[in-house]
DNA sequence: TGCTAGCACTCTCCGGTCGAGAGTGCTAAA
DNA sequence: TTTAGCACTCTCGACCGGAGAGTGCTAGCA
């Protein structure tokens, strides 16, 4: 009981917790000396740590472990909040795109730390849909629509003059003759074409692809959050913050880990994979369609951090945007 | 010549600047005594002022005013850097948000400040192409191309179950029928239909009112360009930018200041429209064709800043936005 | 008349000092 | 097992004083 007090107390305030101030602001039948021996004995265990002789104690990485393991309690977010956040995302019918930037920022109002949200990563993506827009002579786009309702564009040069007229029935037979293909599959049928509908075909493969690897855009939000923390309130921790979020640095050393199974998973200081989240917690859990499409959401903050309020937030963002996908897949 | 220097010293340091520094760094034929008379016949004029009684000058922002329009020089990128950019954005075929991002990335780069770049904005969009696809009985998916090469998607529930034999047909009816059609006139033409054919038109017309308005996304890049700098390392500072740049204040403010008219516009301290910019020198662009499609760009920073490579970064990202955007308009 | 050297003055910045406040460990008593 | 008391330690803010930098002013010089 006293670890979670003490958490709690330095999760809210920031500066180390002392036995006085902890018998004045809890109900406590006992008197500080008493505290005091107890916190010696969590000290023993390597659950709180001293800074200085003088001047409280605050958790170790194993004593924040212990209570996001054993303190925590039911960790649900208010039935109030879900249905804020719920009303928030059926009040707009948007692109993919946006869905992803809404839940960033509602994520990081939730949990009120940093969000990062990766967009849906098909595992093998299947085409739906094709369609060819001419925009110059030689110039085209090329829309292609996947299975799991991803919409993708990327700008194609035609080895010869093409107009909307050469380009929608071409578009058509190839929407017929591929729909539910793979990107290698794409490329096979490319290796037999020649002339535009080659060209057509090594750009839907090259975009199939790019969706597959690590292309995805992440998006964050919610730095306002974090640095007013006092940790990141100098230039440099900012910065550093800053350079975590931009490189995609974060990504790559999480995806292994998340790999490892779902839900929603916590890391707490040195138990993070890369040395520059030694010094920050992370609440991450992948979303998606059983294994068909998935991507990444969580949230970053000092290890300092509301974990229960996190871990509740993360957990049904995840569950929000796993039923997006489902639908969207239809 | 003196204020050039004390703004070129002050913009590089930071630090106020004083009579012997100056005479020091730069080869001045004079003395510090001399420097002293000058700088004061200076602050008399309004173009520099005084912190503190002792502790060196600092220009006004009338003084970053003159310096901008008559001391600065010529304000080329130079060749070297304008081929690197180039190269970059020539290197990738994008999709036109990613382009967005690039420039945003790129002109934050380049000229050492935080960025900010609008997608364009269509002045009055008409449309190249559209697409339905079906994504569950009832749920469907509306993409559709304008003139100016945007790709826009939108989701759509149908009055009735549509599968995509039944939506490709009407998809290339609507798609010939369109053609060229605005907003209002898409409207109009719902008004007569019934059905799948008037949800889709509904459809078609809000996106195409939406792609106008303010709804066009601002991406901002280089935060930490600017968190380096003192007058932003504290996080009360660093809080006022990110709300600045995450709500849409900035935008807001600037918009009507930038319809007076085309090219570079610079906007130092208190010459901004918003109290909230007081502190900060603003350097913008519009971009986009002979005002068929608009887009705005530019960059953010304290008020001392590097004006010089501020505004010669923007100019050249303006016109490099400005030929992709002719371009994809074909 | 314009530039320069010198001088007294002012203000910031930095390091050291000091007392208040908070917290600790230890010991002895209930 | 808990509590009260006590001596000790460490941080933090206030205060102070000297070094450094910059200024305005005045007198001298070409």
């Amino acid at each position: 009981m006293i670890l979670q007090l003490v958490v709690r107390e330095y999760v809210a305030t920031g500066r180390p917790v002392g036995s006085k101030t902890l018998v004045e602001n809890a109900r406590l039948g006992v008197s500080s000396a008493t505290i005091r021996n107890e916190m010696a004995a969590l000290e023993e265990l390597g659950f709180l740590e001293h800074l200085h002789t003088s001047g409280g104690r605050i958790p170790t990485d194993q004593g924040y472990r212990y209570f996001v393991a054993h303190l925590m309690g039911d960790c649900e977010l208010p039935s109030s909040e879900q249905l804020t956040i719920l009303h928030q995302f059926r009040q707009v019918e948007l692109q993919l795109e946006q869905w992803i930037e809404l839940a960033a920022a509602t994520l990081a109002q939730a949990a009120g730390n940093v969000s990062l949200v990766s967009a849906p990563i098909p595992q093998s993506p299947r085409l739906r849909h094709i369609e060819l827009v001419s925009l110059q002579p030689r110039l085209g786009l090329v829309i292609l629509v996947t299975t799991d309702g991803a919409v993708h564009q990327v700008m194609a040069h035609w080895p010869e003059d093409a107009d909307q007229e050469t380009l929608s029935p071409l578009a058509h037979t190839l929407a017929s003759s591929l729909r539910g293909f793979t990107a290698d599959e794409v490329s096979a049928r490319a290796s037999g074409a020649s002339g535009l509908a080659r060209a057509a075909l090594d750009q839907i493969a090259t975009a199939l692809r790019g969706m597959m690897t690590s292309g995805a855009p992440v998006r964050h939000s919610g730095l306002e959050h974090v640095l007013s923390q006092p940790e990141f309130s100098d230039a440099a921790g900012a910065q550093e913050l800053l350079a975590l979020l931009g490189g995609g640095t974060f990504l790559r050393a999480m995806l292994p880990r998340l790999e490892e199974g779902p839900g929603v998973q916590v890391f707490i200081g040195h138990e993070n994979p890369a040395d520059e989240l030694r010094r920050l917690g992370v609440v991450v859990s992948t979303y998606g369609v059983d294994g068909e499409v998935v991507g990444v959401l969580g949230v970053v903050g000092p290890t300092r951090m509301a974990y229960d309020r996190s871990i509740s937030s993360v957990r049904y963002m995840a569950r929000l945007m796993s039923d997006l996908m489902a639908e969207l897949r239809g």
